[in-house]
DNA sequence: TCTGGGGTCCTAGGACCC
DNA sequence: TCTGGGGTCCTAGGACCC
Protein backbone atom coordinates (compact mmCIF):
# COMPACT_ATOMS: atom_id res chain seq x y z
CA UNK A 1 0.00 0.00 0.00
CA UNK A 2 1.29 3.32 -0.65
CA UNK A 3 2.29 5.92 1.83
CA UNK A 4 0.07 8.82 2.03
CA UNK A 5 -1.57 11.43 4.46
CA UNK A 6 -4.75 10.42 6.73
CA UNK A 7 -6.79 12.06 9.04
CA UNK A 8 -7.34 9.51 12.56
CA UNK A 9 -10.53 10.69 14.68
CA UNK A 10 -10.26 8.91 18.13
CA UNK A 11 -13.37 8.88 20.81
CA UNK A 12 -12.88 7.54 23.86
CA UNK A 13 -15.96 5.01 24.23
CA UNK A 14 -18.99 6.18 26.81
CA UNK A 15 -15.91 8.82 28.77
CA UNK A 16 -17.73 9.76 31.54
CA UNK A 17 -19.39 6.69 32.73
CA UNK A 18 -15.78 4.78 32.33
CA UNK A 19 -14.07 7.09 33.74
CA UNK A 20 -16.07 6.46 37.19
CA UNK A 21 -16.25 2.93 36.81
CA UNK A 22 -12.44 2.58 36.46
CA UNK A 23 -12.26 4.15 40.19
CA UNK A 24 -15.33 1.85 41.54
CA UNK A 25 -14.75 -1.25 39.85
CA UNK A 26 -17.86 -2.10 41.31
CA UNK A 27 -20.18 -0.23 39.04
CA UNK A 28 -18.94 -2.26 36.07
CA UNK A 29 -21.90 -3.85 34.33
CA UNK A 30 -24.64 -1.75 35.92
CA UNK A 31 -26.85 1.06 34.51
CA UNK A 32 -24.83 4.28 35.59
CA UNK A 33 -25.13 7.89 34.87
CA UNK A 34 -23.49 10.95 35.49
CA UNK A 35 -24.91 14.53 35.86
CA UNK A 36 -25.54 17.54 37.85
CA UNK A 37 -24.59 16.69 41.65
CA UNK A 38 -25.84 13.33 41.69
CA UNK A 39 -29.43 13.58 42.53
CA UNK A 40 -31.63 12.56 40.44
CA UNK A 41 -34.27 14.68 41.83
CA UNK A 42 -32.45 17.85 40.24
CA UNK A 43 -32.71 20.19 37.59
CA UNK A 44 -30.15 18.76 35.87
CA UNK A 45 -29.04 16.79 32.71
CA UNK A 46 -27.46 13.55 31.72
CA UNK A 47 -24.03 14.12 31.29
CA UNK A 48 -23.15 10.25 30.43
CA UNK A 49 -25.44 7.08 30.25
CA UNK A 50 -23.33 3.82 30.24
CA UNK A 51 -24.19 1.59 27.84
CA UNK A 52 -26.41 -1.27 30.07
CA UNK A 53 -28.43 2.44 31.02
CA UNK A 54 -28.72 3.07 27.48
CA UNK A 55 -30.81 0.01 27.21
CA UNK A 56 -33.30 1.94 28.80
CA UNK A 57 -33.47 4.72 26.49
CA UNK A 58 -31.81 6.67 28.81
CA UNK A 59 -29.65 9.26 26.94
CA UNK A 60 -27.12 12.44 27.49
CA UNK A 61 -28.90 16.14 27.41
CA UNK A 62 -31.76 14.34 28.97
CA UNK A 63 -33.56 15.34 32.35
CA UNK A 64 -32.18 13.63 35.24
CA UNK A 65 -36.07 13.17 36.69
CA UNK A 66 -36.67 11.25 33.25
CA UNK A 67 -33.37 9.39 33.14
CA UNK A 68 -34.67 7.92 36.99
CA UNK A 69 -37.87 7.21 35.41
CA UNK A 70 -36.48 5.52 33.01
CA UNK A 71 -34.10 3.27 34.78
CA UNK A 72 -34.89 3.89 38.62
CA UNK A 73 -32.38 1.15 39.67
CA UNK A 74 -29.42 3.34 37.54
CA UNK A 75 -26.85 4.53 39.66
CA UNK A 76 -26.62 8.64 39.17
CA UNK A 77 -23.41 10.26 40.46
CA UNK A 78 -21.81 13.94 40.20
CA UNK A 79 -20.08 15.23 37.07
CA UNK A 80 -16.44 15.71 38.10
CA UNK A 81 -15.04 17.69 35.40
CA UNK A 82 -11.24 18.33 37.30
CA UNK A 83 -11.37 14.27 37.40
CA UNK A 84 -12.09 13.79 33.45
CA UNK A 85 -9.62 16.72 32.99
CA UNK A 86 -7.05 14.57 34.41
CA UNK A 87 -7.85 11.28 32.75
CA UNK A 88 -8.08 13.38 29.25
CA UNK A 89 -4.69 14.45 29.47
CA UNK A 90 -3.14 11.45 30.06
CA UNK A 91 -5.02 9.58 26.87
CA UNK A 92 -3.76 13.20 24.99
CA UNK A 93 -0.12 12.76 25.99
CA UNK A 94 -0.49 8.73 25.17
CA UNK A 95 -1.77 9.93 22.10
CA UNK A 96 1.19 12.50 21.44
CA UNK A 97 3.63 9.12 21.98
CA UNK A 98 2.68 8.43 18.49
CA UNK A 99 4.79 9.82 14.82
CA UNK A 100 1.58 11.71 14.82
CA UNK A 101 -0.44 15.62 15.08
CA UNK A 102 -2.75 15.67 17.99
CA UNK A 103 -5.70 18.27 17.43
CA UNK A 104 -7.90 17.91 20.59
CA UNK A 105 -11.31 18.88 20.15
CA UNK A 106 -12.80 18.00 23.83
CA UNK A 107 -12.64 15.81 27.14
CA UNK A 108 -12.99 12.53 24.72
CA UNK A 109 -12.19 12.66 21.41
CA UNK A 110 -8.88 14.33 19.38
CA UNK A 111 -8.01 14.41 15.40
CA UNK A 112 -4.68 12.67 13.99
CA UNK A 113 -2.82 13.77 11.23
CA UNK A 114 -0.88 10.89 10.51
CA UNK A 115 1.06 9.55 7.37
CA UNK A 116 1.49 5.69 7.04
CA UNK A 117 0.75 3.03 4.55
CA UNK A 118 -1.87 1.27 7.31
CA UNK A 119 -3.76 3.34 8.57
CA UNK A 120 -6.36 0.34 9.98
CA UNK A 121 -2.63 -1.29 11.72
CA UNK A 122 -2.05 2.47 13.29
CA UNK A 123 -5.55 2.60 14.26
CA UNK A 124 -5.16 -0.46 15.89
CA UNK A 125 -2.16 0.18 17.80
CA UNK A 126 -3.36 3.32 19.14
CA UNK A 127 -6.76 1.82 20.41
CA UNK A 128 -4.37 -1.17 22.01
CA UNK A 129 -1.75 1.42 23.83
CA UNK A 130 -4.67 4.14 25.13
CA UNK A 131 -6.40 0.72 26.72
CA UNK A 132 -2.76 -0.32 28.10
CA UNK A 133 -2.00 2.96 29.20
CA UNK A 134 -4.99 4.58 30.53
CA UNK A 135 -7.87 1.32 31.22
CA UNK A 136 -10.21 3.33 28.86
CA UNK A 137 -11.80 2.01 25.44
CA UNK A 138 -11.88 4.24 22.38
CA UNK A 139 -12.76 4.40 18.84
CA UNK A 140 -11.24 5.23 15.66
CA UNK A 141 -12.34 6.70 12.37
CA UNK A 142 -10.07 6.73 9.78
CA UNK A 143 -11.30 9.61 6.52
CA UNK A 144 -9.52 11.13 3.85
CA UNK A 145 -10.66 14.43 5.66
CA UNK A 146 -11.67 15.53 9.46
CA UNK A 147 -15.51 15.22 8.60
CA UNK A 148 -15.07 12.06 6.91
CA UNK A 149 -12.96 10.76 9.93
CA UNK A 150 -15.22 12.16 12.29
CA UNK A 151 -18.20 10.44 11.42
CA UNK A 152 -16.27 7.16 10.17
CA UNK A 153 -16.26 7.10 14.61
CA UNK A 154 -19.87 6.36 14.54
CA UNK A 155 -19.90 3.40 12.59
CA UNK A 156 -16.71 2.22 14.46
CA UNK A 157 -18.19 2.40 18.01
CA UNK A 158 -18.10 1.24 20.44
CA UNK A 159 -14.40 -0.48 20.16
CA UNK A 160 -13.80 -0.64 16.50
CA UNK A 161 -12.05 0.85 13.59
CA UNK A 162 -14.20 2.33 10.38
CA UNK A 163 -12.67 4.04 7.31
CA UNK A 164 -14.87 6.54 5.53
CA UNK A 165 -13.45 8.09 2.51
CA UNK A 166 -14.30 9.26 -0.89
CA UNK A 167 -14.61 5.64 -2.64
CA UNK A 168 -17.14 4.49 0.23
CA UNK A 169 -18.95 7.57 0.95
CA UNK A 170 -21.98 7.27 -1.27
CA UNK A 171 -22.38 3.70 -0.36
CA UNK A 172 -22.12 4.79 3.37
CA UNK A 173 -24.14 8.12 3.37
CA UNK A 174 -26.18 8.37 0.55
CA UNK A 175 -29.62 6.81 2.26
CA UNK A 176 -28.77 8.48 5.51
CA UNK A 177 -31.23 11.51 6.74
CA UNK A 178 -29.22 14.96 6.46
CA UNK A 179 -28.98 15.15 10.27
CA UNK A 180 -26.31 12.47 10.12
CA UNK A 181 -23.59 15.01 9.06
CA UNK A 182 -22.11 16.38 11.54
CA UNK A 183 -22.90 20.58 11.83
CA UNK A 184 -26.26 19.55 10.98
CA UNK A 185 -29.01 19.43 13.77
CA UNK A 186 -32.63 18.77 14.62
CA UNK A 187 -33.71 22.58 13.12
CA UNK A 188 -31.69 22.36 10.12
CA UNK A 189 -32.81 18.65 8.88
CA UNK A 190 -36.83 19.57 9.82
CA UNK A 191 -35.96 22.83 7.19
CA UNK A 192 -34.15 21.22 4.84
CA UNK A 193 -37.11 18.27 4.51
CA UNK A 194 -39.58 21.17 4.01
CA UNK A 195 -37.22 22.25 0.80
CA UNK A 196 -37.57 18.75 -0.46
CA UNK A 197 -34.34 17.74 1.03
CA UNK A 198 -33.94 14.06 3.12
CA UNK A 199 -31.37 12.63 2.59
CA UNK A 200 -27.96 13.25 2.02
CA UNK A 201 -27.87 12.08 -1.45
CA UNK A 202 -30.55 14.56 -2.10
CA UNK A 203 -29.11 17.62 -0.60
CA UNK A 204 -26.11 16.81 -2.47
CA UNK A 205 -27.72 18.08 -5.39
CA UNK A 206 -29.29 20.30 -4.34
CA UNK A 207 -29.22 23.87 -5.71
CA UNK A 208 -26.53 26.25 -4.16
CA UNK A 209 -28.26 29.56 -4.90
CA UNK A 210 -31.56 28.13 -3.24
CA UNK A 211 -30.00 26.88 -0.42
CA UNK A 212 -28.75 30.27 0.14
CA UNK A 213 -31.43 31.61 0.15
CA UNK A 214 -32.84 30.09 2.40
CA UNK A 215 -29.94 29.36 5.17
CA UNK A 216 -27.82 32.42 4.33
CA UNK A 217 -25.37 33.52 1.98
CA UNK A 218 -22.41 30.85 3.96
CA UNK A 219 -24.42 28.04 5.44
CA UNK A 220 -27.10 27.46 2.83
CA UNK A 221 -24.03 26.44 0.49
CA UNK A 222 -21.79 24.54 3.08
CA UNK A 223 -24.54 22.49 3.56
CA UNK A 224 -24.21 21.04 -0.13
CA UNK A 225 -20.83 20.65 0.04
CA UNK A 226 -21.15 18.72 3.44
CA UNK A 227 -23.89 16.35 1.95
CA UNK A 228 -20.16 15.68 -0.39
CA UNK A 229 -18.43 14.73 2.37
CA UNK A 230 -15.53 17.41 1.47
CA UNK A 231 -14.04 19.25 4.12
CA UNK A 232 -10.81 20.34 5.44
CA UNK A 233 -8.08 18.10 5.74
CA UNK A 234 -5.53 20.09 7.60
CA UNK A 235 -4.76 18.61 11.57
CA UNK A 236 -3.14 21.44 14.10
CA UNK A 237 -1.70 21.18 17.29
CA UNK A 238 -1.83 25.01 17.91
CA UNK A 239 -2.80 25.43 21.01
CA UNK A 240 -6.35 26.64 21.77
CA UNK A 241 -7.15 30.17 22.75
CA UNK A 242 -10.19 31.18 23.80
CA UNK A 243 -12.51 33.77 22.82
CA UNK A 244 -14.57 33.80 25.52
CA UNK A 245 -15.08 32.88 28.90
CA UNK A 246 -18.37 32.28 30.65
CA UNK A 247 -19.84 31.12 33.72
CA UNK A 248 -23.81 30.04 34.44
CA UNK A 249 -25.92 28.90 36.73
CA UNK A 250 -29.75 27.39 36.79
CA UNK A 251 -31.09 27.71 39.70
CA UNK A 252 -32.82 24.94 41.71
CA UNK A 253 -36.40 27.58 42.15
CA UNK A 254 -36.87 29.75 39.97
CA UNK A 255 -35.58 33.42 41.66
CA UNK A 256 -37.87 36.34 42.32
CA UNK A 257 -35.88 38.81 44.07
CA UNK A 258 -33.87 41.57 41.87
CA UNK A 259 -31.48 42.21 45.03
CA UNK A 260 -30.64 38.21 44.87
CA UNK A 261 -30.45 37.91 41.28
CA UNK A 262 -27.71 41.23 41.53
CA UNK A 263 -25.89 39.05 44.28
CA UNK A 264 -25.74 36.10 42.22
CA UNK A 265 -24.33 38.60 38.80
CA UNK A 266 -21.43 39.33 41.46
CA UNK A 267 -20.50 36.17 41.95
CA UNK A 268 -20.47 34.89 38.89
CA UNK A 269 -18.87 38.31 37.74
CA UNK A 270 -15.78 37.30 40.47
CA UNK A 271 -15.60 33.84 38.71
CA UNK A 272 -15.41 35.13 35.22
CA UNK A 273 -13.16 37.36 36.43
CA UNK A 274 -11.13 34.71 37.64
CA UNK A 275 -11.09 33.10 34.21
CA UNK A 276 -9.92 36.17 32.25
CA UNK A 277 -7.08 36.84 34.83
CA UNK A 278 -5.78 33.29 34.21
CA UNK A 279 -6.10 33.90 30.84
CA UNK A 280 -3.50 36.55 30.61
CA UNK A 281 -5.53 39.07 28.84
CA UNK A 282 -7.86 41.91 29.00
CA UNK A 283 -11.70 41.55 28.59
CA UNK A 284 -13.46 43.89 25.56
CA UNK A 285 -16.92 43.04 26.19
CA UNK A 286 -19.33 41.90 29.15
CA UNK A 287 -22.67 39.77 28.01
CA UNK A 288 -25.03 38.83 30.84
CA UNK A 289 -27.82 36.16 29.75
CA UNK A 290 -30.81 35.39 31.58
CA UNK A 291 -33.74 32.66 31.31
CA UNK A 292 -36.59 33.55 32.09
CA UNK A 293 -39.32 30.81 33.40
CA UNK A 294 -40.27 28.50 31.43
CA UNK A 295 -37.68 28.54 29.63
CA UNK A 296 -36.92 32.14 27.64
CA UNK A 297 -33.39 32.91 27.33
CA UNK A 298 -32.20 36.76 26.39
CA UNK A 299 -28.63 38.40 26.51
CA UNK A 300 -27.76 41.56 26.40
CA UNK A 301 -24.12 42.93 26.59
CA UNK A 302 -21.71 45.79 26.18
CA UNK A 303 -18.80 47.17 24.69
CA UNK A 304 -15.80 47.85 27.54
CA UNK A 305 -15.01 51.83 27.57
CA UNK A 306 -11.42 49.89 27.35
CA UNK A 307 -10.35 46.32 27.63
CA UNK A 308 -9.62 45.07 31.02
CA UNK A 309 -8.57 42.41 33.54
CA UNK A 310 -10.04 44.46 36.35
CA UNK A 311 -12.57 42.32 38.50
CA UNK A 312 -13.89 45.34 39.66
CA UNK A 313 -14.91 46.76 35.78
CA UNK A 314 -15.92 43.28 34.93
CA UNK A 315 -18.12 43.20 38.13
CA UNK A 316 -19.61 46.72 37.55
CA UNK A 317 -19.91 46.43 33.62
CA UNK A 318 -22.29 42.79 34.62
CA UNK A 319 -24.67 44.69 37.10
CA UNK A 320 -24.82 47.48 34.55
CA UNK A 321 -26.03 44.95 31.86
CA UNK A 322 -28.45 42.99 34.19
CA UNK A 323 -30.11 46.43 34.45
CA UNK A 324 -31.23 46.67 31.03
CA UNK A 325 -33.52 43.10 31.87
CA UNK A 326 -37.26 43.11 33.16
CA UNK A 327 -36.55 41.19 35.68
CA UNK A 328 -40.37 41.18 37.19
CA UNK A 329 -40.36 38.13 36.14
CA UNK A 330 -39.30 34.58 37.64
CA UNK A 331 -35.63 33.44 36.03
CA UNK A 332 -34.36 30.12 36.21
CA UNK A 333 -30.66 30.81 34.84
CA UNK A 334 -28.01 33.87 35.11
CA UNK A 335 -24.88 34.14 32.94
CA UNK A 336 -21.49 35.58 32.49
CA UNK A 337 -19.96 36.11 30.07
CA UNK A 338 -16.51 38.07 28.78
CA UNK A 339 -15.37 38.26 25.25
CA UNK A 340 -11.54 39.05 24.20
CA UNK A 341 -10.69 41.02 21.90
CA UNK A 342 -10.99 39.81 18.09
CA UNK A 343 -7.26 39.67 16.70
C1' DT B 1 -38.12 15.14 27.92
C1' DC B 2 -40.12 20.65 32.21
C1' DT B 3 -35.17 20.91 29.44
C1' DG B 4 -26.80 21.82 32.28
C1' DG B 5 -22.66 24.28 31.35
C1' DG B 6 -19.14 25.89 28.32
C1' DG B 7 -18.06 27.10 24.00
C1' DT B 8 -18.05 28.55 18.49
C1' DC B 9 -19.81 30.47 14.28
C1' DC B 10 -23.38 32.63 11.31
C1' DT B 11 -27.19 35.89 10.34
C1' DA B 12 -29.58 40.03 10.17
C1' DG B 13 -30.91 44.70 11.24
C1' DG B 14 -29.68 49.27 12.53
C1' DA B 15 -26.26 52.92 13.17
C1' DC B 16 -22.94 55.49 11.17
C1' DC B 17 -19.75 57.07 7.71
C1' DC B 18 -18.18 58.35 3.11
C1' DT C 1 -36.27 67.40 2.26
C1' DC C 2 -35.81 63.29 -2.35
C1' DT C 3 -32.51 59.96 -1.15
C1' DG C 4 -27.65 55.66 -3.80
C1' DG C 5 -24.61 52.27 -2.58
C1' DG C 6 -20.91 50.24 -0.04
C1' DG C 7 -18.39 49.26 4.12
C1' DT C 8 -17.91 48.44 8.99
C1' DC C 9 -19.26 48.14 13.73
C1' DC C 10 -22.50 46.86 17.25
C1' DT C 11 -25.91 43.97 19.09
C1' DA C 12 -29.26 40.04 19.71
C1' DG C 13 -30.56 35.70 18.56
C1' DG C 14 -30.17 31.07 16.63
C1' DA C 15 -28.02 26.68 15.70
C1' DC C 16 -24.73 23.48 16.67
C1' DC C 17 -21.15 20.85 19.17
C1' DC C 18 -19.04 18.32 23.26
Amino acid sequence: MAVREWVLHVDLDQFIAAVEVSRRPELRGKPVVVGGTGDPTERAVVATASYEAREFGVQSGMPLRTAAKRCPDAVFLATDAPAYQAVSDRVMATLREFPVIVEVLGWDEAFLGVTTDDPEALAADIRRVVTEETGLSCSVGIGDNKLRAKLATGFAKPAGIFRLVQENWWDVMAEKPTDALWGIGAKTTKKLAEAGYRTVLELAGADPAGLAARFGPKLGPWYRILAGGIGDAEVTATPYVAKSRSRETTFQENLTDPGIMAAEIVALAKRVSQDVAEEGRPAARVAVKVRFAPFLTHTHSVTLPAPTADPAEIEKAALAVLDLFDLGRPVRLLGVRAEFPSP
